[in-house]
DNA sequence: CCGGTGATGCCCT
DNA sequence: GGGCATCACCGGT
C-alpha cells in the first residue's frame, strides 16, 4: 500500500459507507508532471438493488469495472459532453460505486483553471472550478482514458486520507438528478463547504429533462 | 436567488 | 429512439 492512501479494504464495503467516509479525503491527479489535489466534499452512493445504479440491469461494456473488486475508477460519459468520476466499491461480483460530485481545490489550482477555461466557456470563478461532477472531471483532466484505474496503485490518479469531517458537519440528502421509483438518502456532503454543488435533489417521479427537438 | 432551456453524443433496449 | 448520476446562460423576481 502506498503512503497515505486508503487501503484496498477501505473500498471493499457497501458503497454508502464508503461514500460517507470519502468525505475529507484528497483526490490526486498527476498530469504533465503537475499534481492536482482536491478535498472531497460531496459524494453519492450507488448500490446493488438500486434502480438508479448503472449496474442495476447487469454487466455491460460500459459498467464492467463495477463488477470487479472495489478501489478502481469508473468514468462514464453523459449528456453528450461531460464525464463523471466514480470510485468502485465492494467485493468482486457486487457492482457498486461512489460518484465524486465535488472537491475543494487545494493544489494545482492554476492548472485546473486552465483546463476549465479551455472548453469555450468563460473563465470560471474559483467556486465554479470543481463544484460539480462534470466540472471536476474537466478541471482534473479525467476522461474515458482514466476508466478502470486502480486507485490503490496508480501514481496518476489516486486518493489519500485527509481529515475526516466531524459527524455533525456531514450533511445527508437524496441524490441529485435521479428519477426512479425508490430514491435513497445516499448523498453526503460537508455542510457549509463552498464547493458543494448547489443543485437540489430531484423529486422522485418528476423528470428534470426536457423534450429534445426533432 | 430561482426556474427554465439548449447543447450534444453515447449507451442500451 | 428514448433517456441521460450535467452545465452555462438567460430572464424574472
Amino acid at each position: 500500500m502506498r503512503k497515505g492512501r486508503f487501503p484496498r479494504s477501505f473500498y471493499l464495503r457497501h458503497s454508502p459507507i464508503v461514500a460517507k467516509e470519502l468525505l475529507g479525503g484528497h483526490l490526486h491527479r498527476v498530469v504533465n508532471g503537475v499534481e492536482l489535489i482536491g478535498t472531497i466534499v460531496e459524494t453519492e452512493a450507488y448500490a446493488t438493488g438500486d434502480e438508479a445504479c448503472h449496474a442495476y440491469r447487469g454487466k455491460t461494456k460500459r459498467n464492467e469495472i463495477m463488477f470487479e473488486e472495489g478501489g478502481f475508477s469508473y468514468v462514464y460519459f453523459t449528456y453528450g459532453m461531460y464525464y463523471c468520476f466514480n470510485v468502485t466499491t465492494n467485493q468482486v461480483g457486487v457492482a457498486e460505486a461512489v460518484l465524486i460530485r465535488a472537491v475543494e481545490p487545494i493544489a494545482g489550482i492554476e492548472a485546473m483553471r486552465a483546463a476549465r477555461s479551455g472548453t469555450g466557456a468563460k473563465v470560471p470563478g474559483d467556486r465554479d472550478l470543481t463544484s460539480g461532477p462534470g466540472k471536476l472531471c474537466l478541471a482534473f483532466s479525467i476522461t474515458r482514458e482514466q476508466n478502470a484505474t486502480d486507485l490503490v496503485e496508480s501514481d496518476e490518479l489516486f486518493i489519500t486520507q485527509g481529515a475526516p469531517p466531524a459527524a455533525n458537519h456531514i450533511g445527508i440528502s437524496t441524490r441529485i438528478g435521479i428519477n426512479v421509483a425508490q430514491e435513497y438518502p445516499w448523498r453526503f456532503f460537508i455542510k457549509g463547504n463552498e464547493y458543494v454543488s448547489r443543485a437540489k435533489p430531484s423529486i422522485a417521479g418528476k423528470s428534470t429533462l426536457r423534450r429534445r427537438r426533432s
